[in-house]
DNA sequence: AGCGTTCTAGAATATTCGTTA
DNA sequence: CTAACGAATATTCTAGAACGC
């Protein structure tokens, strides 16, 4: 398995890679990026500074929207589930920022060859309801 | 069924008619773009007339990309057909631009009481190989 | 029915009318707040002007958090939708802010007799009979 | 027992890439 | 050859589920 750490959001993603986590790896080992996105003290998880800063500026970087939530969609979507701290909910003082951290068993600091055990969940199910072009009909209209 | 025929991309569209549907008609509407995508002269169908301008200029106005390749195939999953030309194939004369059409019976020039009817065909099915979090586990981490 | 037009957050709430709605109310009509949130044109739905603005300093003043996803959560939870916009998702130019909208067909401006019909909706919990310890297990863990 | 807050998942559309007919 | 489709991930809006009050 390769594990692409170039500098910039248009590097390649590998087959055992998923573009979300080849992406994520990128996102939270960029040292320009740190201040907002880095990994935690033990390297068993990422944190997410100042969630407002951090969705509006480095989000659109790496993917097609700048939204927390559909940030942690896909983390969930990946197995990954956010550490709950203590402090949680509760008013901040002045200045202070919330900060946000979210973890993955398989997503460790130089531990890279761990990524390609983060696979997506996939979908139970769909149905239904196929509207057919014409059931008897042409595929093709001139 | 409302639909929203303002002049800039910041209207609403409302829920019987798709999102991808009521962007279309707004985009065919236009009168800032028709010299790239149109009704055609009978309003049975719109024309987009140089492809590679539209795709890099146009759609991202209205929609989280910039390839024709995506347009389409929302295109045909909503059941529009390319209307064949019979000079199709054919190697282009210098300075003539390319034309493509496209065409959805309930797609119509001033005829927007249709667009309702346009539907999204369904993914048939889905499957499989659901990641558990542990099938015995539990659904939430602390 | 009686609704509580108070000034400030301490108000009482009728038993017609849940907490959160009555609260609503209020937050929508406070002249003090409506560059932040206010009615729409046609007063069919409310406007949230700045997202990031609203949640860390209007929120907390009437809710017991400051994030916009536990309001959003609670808005579905009583039936309201959010109005998407063509141009929702789309990068936003220099200073524009993005605007979330909802909506309930019982919540409109200077119809405060229809916020008795605004109902929460009811949890559709399953009841385990016999708890399975080990085999369904349990669903969080500390 | 019901409401409020939080974390996670369901469900539908959107985007991409590759294959089919 | 190419229009149309299959299939997987991505994004969005809404709901499920746990827990505390």
């Amino acid at each position: 398995m390769i594990v692409d750490f170039g500098r910039n959001p248009s590097m390649k993603h590998y087959h055992c890679v998923p573009a979300f986590v080849s992406k994520l790896w990128t996102l939270v080992e960029a040292p320009s990026t740190n201040d907002l996105i880095c990994w935690s003290q033990d390297g068993c998880s990422f944190l997410v500074q100042d969630e407002q800063q951090f969705s509006k500026e480095v989000l659109p970087l790496y993917f097609k929207h700048s939204n927390m939530t559909s940030f942690v969609r896909q983390l969930n979507m990946y197995g990954f589930h956010k550490v709950v701290h203590m402090d949680s909910g509760l008013p901040k003082s002045d200045g202070q920022v919330n900060c946000v951290e979210f973890q993955h068993e398989n997503f460790q600091r130089a531990q890279p060859h761990l990524l390609g055990l983060i696979c997506r969940k996939i979908i139970k199910f769909i149905i239904n309801i196929v509207q057919l072009n014409g059931i008897k009909g042409c595929k093709r209209r001139l």
